[in-house]
DNA sequence: ACCCAGGTGCTGC
DNA sequence: GCAGCACATGGG
């Protein structure tokens, strides 16, 4: 085992975040954590983590797994000065998101994992997320004596189209067997996306089936390490909306699709998808340019503190 | 019965 | 570009 002692940190939240799908507390203040072909056990006491693990395999994955060698202090100073005073709302929105966040770490998971992983995760709840993806791994995973790594491209391909059924993917079971099919014909490794600029890393990703823009994001910022992305889904645009724009900017919005619908009530979900990709692209541009850089750190803070709800 | 979930692909303007 | 819809499955 191998100790070490570290502020902003804090396990529990990290499993609760939402970019980690194979992260379980096991009693309170352990944790076993699986990431491709590999298993860890965790224990957290404070600033005192425990990882059951050799030095060695420490320093060569977990160490840069946990991303331990950045500075999140210094994001959430720069939240903290960015947040002073103001009664403005949505910096007082990120000022208690920060706080109820802070101690979540970006993970570096692997990056075929996170394809298949957030190719499952559409329209999907967390807690079924979990579950397709370990009935995945128990199928197709390499076993390891009670319990299974996360299955290779070569795995899925090879069992054919109809080798997903019976695992309630749904209609992702296309999206899975094709994205496998190309990643062996392309000859993709995984690893190789962090040589890549984000640009050129979000534009391949979104070659596959099943990728779009979301996942691609979610891919580039949990398994790529690139802490510029800022995945865009059904909470973030809730959190934009309320948070991020003028009561003058909703009320026009509102204005506009109440004349093209010609219905009272709208629904949440509309109003949302009312507004394009790009204009929440615009929103976060405005909203949080102080962190560009590391934009994708405080996606995450707001996504758990919004989703804790 | 209905609505929603860490969206994507396809169609038609 | 952008809006509208279909796409499975499970849970409130």
């Amino acid at each position: 085992m191998y100790k070490i002692n570290t502020e902003y940190f804090d396990l529990k939240r990290i499993m609760n975040s939402g970019q980690v799908f194979r992260f379980y507390e096991t009693e309170p203040g352990s944790f076993t954590v699986y990431s491709g072909n590999r298993r860890l056990e965790l224990h957290q006491q404070g600033n005192e983590v425990t990882f059951m693990c050799s030095k060695v395999e420490y320093d060569e994955y977990w160490e840069s797994y946990f991303d331990l060698k950045r500075d999140y202090g210094k994001v959430i100073k720069l939240a903290a000065q960015n947040c002073k005073g103001t009664g403005d709302k949505g910096k007082l929105f990120l000022k208690e998101a920060a706080a109820y966040s802070a101690g979540i770490r970006i993970l570096k998971q692997d990056v075929w994992e996170m394809m298949i992983s957030f190719i499952i995760s559409q329209q999907k709840q967390i807690p079924s997320i979990r579950k397709c993806i370990e009935a995945l791994c128990e199928r197709f995973g390499e076993k390891h004596g009670d319990w299974y790594g996360f299955p290779t491209a070569k795995a899925i391909a090879s069992a054919g189209p109809d080798g997903l059924k019976g695992l309630s993917l749904g209609y992702r079971e296309r999206y899975i067997y094709e994205t496998s099919v190309k990643y062996l014909a392309d000859g993709f490794d995984g690893g190789s996306l962090i040589s890549m600029s984000y640009e050129d890393a979000k534009k391949y990703l979104c070659t596959f089936s099943g990728i779009g823009e979301k996942v691609a994001d979610c891919v580039c910022l949990f398994g790529g390490g690139f802490t510029d992305a800022f995945p865009i889904d059904v909470h973030i645009k809730d959190i934009l909306y309320r948070e991020f724009l003028s009561d003058a900017e909703k009320k026009k919005i509102e204005a506009d699709l109440k004349r093209r619908m010609g219905t009272v009530d709208i629904p949440r979900k509309k109003l949302l998808d009312s507004i394009p990709y790009t204009g929440y692209q615009d929103i976060i541009d405005k909203a949080f340019s102080p962190y560009k850089g590391v934009r994708g750190i405080v996606q995450q803070w707001v996504f758990a503190f919004e989703t804790s709800k």
